[in-house]
DNA sequence: ATCTATTTGTGAAATTTGCCACAATAAAAC
DNA sequence: GTTTTATTGTGGCAAATTTCACAAATAGAT
């Protein structure tokens, strides 16, 4: 278990989406060849991605829909709680503090921050909003493991030193700007505006899409 | 030019970025160094990436801020305008109307669409709410190329059927959901929570992330 | 109990992507 | 005008990733 590409990692979140949905739906056995169809990449894939994790399926019969999702849930993390805060009460900030499917994956929204002082002590869905100098004592007090970027562009690097300082070990970057935090921090970009130009440059170069089956 | 890696494509648009915030700050000149520790990549890959499109900078001198960054506007396309729906006006979908930055990159939102009677109708951030039924010829009529699918999980394969039958050519897709489309038509994904489940493996798993110098 | 039909798990090949060294070349210094 | 210095552009190599073929194993049929 050296090394695990990073797009196993995307496709190990996809294929628990479809594993949920699927035990929505009272289904209780599926296989490589099914979970590639419904993740449009190749069952091949599927079944190397799950290899480096471990033997979760009978051969001959395919894969139990409750086992696997389980296995997957415990792979990425996600069977324990995550407390998270976000950082920028703006637009999107508020945005997602409304968002109700957190709780569902055991992700618990804890406290949200703010520089601004009339934002500062504001009630916003439930949640009380704390001043940055706030920061490092509340993500201690509460256990707060993962924050939220939702600050502008300029103030991103800034924001992004207080969650370090204060001890945060994940970020979801939502400003349009790559970020420099130390390696065991870990950040994943949410880009919004990169999607955007990235579906500008595929559609004026339709040749350049990869080839699909 | 036969293929060009995707992930040269997110950094074009991380250069371009960098290119805008120099320009802005009075910067004229720049080198692949400069640009390769902003974008946190090394300079050799800045290299590589522009030379799949040609050549731009001057050997001994680098790269003129203003000249690369029309360059790379070029090539991804956004030297012209582009028109944009928003499709499901919900919580996300109204965030992303009243998002002013649009239209300094030339994305010009053009009208917004939804199926609830109780939505329809109505005016949001200044835009006119559709019924469905209209995409088709509003999509014509405004000459629009790419939308925004904030529909909820269930709604989004459908609400793509429609996008695609419309004639629309790219998607930027915000619901946590593989979506089927022709392979003419480009989908964009913006996952927010399937960042936030890689977040939690990587923090479960320090040891996995790739080294960088 | 044996055979047949499936479908997994995996080593190896093929492909893609990234890394690096260095020749080419332009600007600046002298 | 020549030399020095700096920095790009690129061909070849290394590493990572994906694709593939097939042996291993299991469930179900006979
Ligand atoms: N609004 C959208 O639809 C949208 C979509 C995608 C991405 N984004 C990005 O998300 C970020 C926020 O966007 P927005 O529209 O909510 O902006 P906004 O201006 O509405 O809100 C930003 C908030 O961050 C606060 N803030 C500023 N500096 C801070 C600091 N150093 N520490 C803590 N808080 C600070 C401000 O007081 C403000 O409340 C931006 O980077 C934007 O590009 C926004
Ligand atoms: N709210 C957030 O912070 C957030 C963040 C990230 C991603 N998302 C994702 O974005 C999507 C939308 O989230 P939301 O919170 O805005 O949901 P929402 O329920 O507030 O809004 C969804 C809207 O889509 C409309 N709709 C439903 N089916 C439709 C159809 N077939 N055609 C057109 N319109 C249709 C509904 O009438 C509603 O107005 C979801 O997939 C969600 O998972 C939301």
């Amino acid at each position: 278990m050296s090394t695990i590409p990073t797009a196993t990692i995307s496709r190990l979140v996809t294929y628990l989406r479809i594993l949920t949905t699927l035990e929505n739906h009272g289904v209780k056995n599926t296989s490589s060849e099914q979970l590639a169809e419904e993740a449009q990449v190749s069952a091949f894939q599927v079944r190397k991605d799950l290899a480096y994790f471990g033997r979760f399926g009978t051969r001959g019969a395919g894969y139990t829909v409750p086992t696997l999702r389980r296995e997957l849930r415990r792979i990425l993390g996600l069977n324990r709680p995550w407390n998270v805060a976000i950082i920028g009460m703006g637009r999107l900030g508020q945005a997602i503090a409304d968002y109700p499917h957190f709780e569902q994956y055991d992700f618990s929204l804890k406290a949200c921050f703010d520089i601004n002082p009339k934002v500062i002590g504001q009630t916003i869905s439930s949640n009380h909003v704390y001043g940055m100098d706030a920061l490092p004592q509340i993500v201690k007090e509460k256990g707060i493991d993962i924050g939220f970027l939702t600050v502008p562009q300029a103030s991103a690097q800034d924001a992004a030193d207080a969650l370090v300082a204060a001890g945060i070990k994940g970020i979801l970057n939502f400003a349009p700007v790559v970020i420099n935090v130390p390696r065991e921090v870990h950040v994943e970009p949410v880009d919004f505006l990169a999607g955007l130009k990235r579906v500008s440059f595929y559609i004026i170069n339709p040749g350049l899409k990869e080839e699909l089956a």
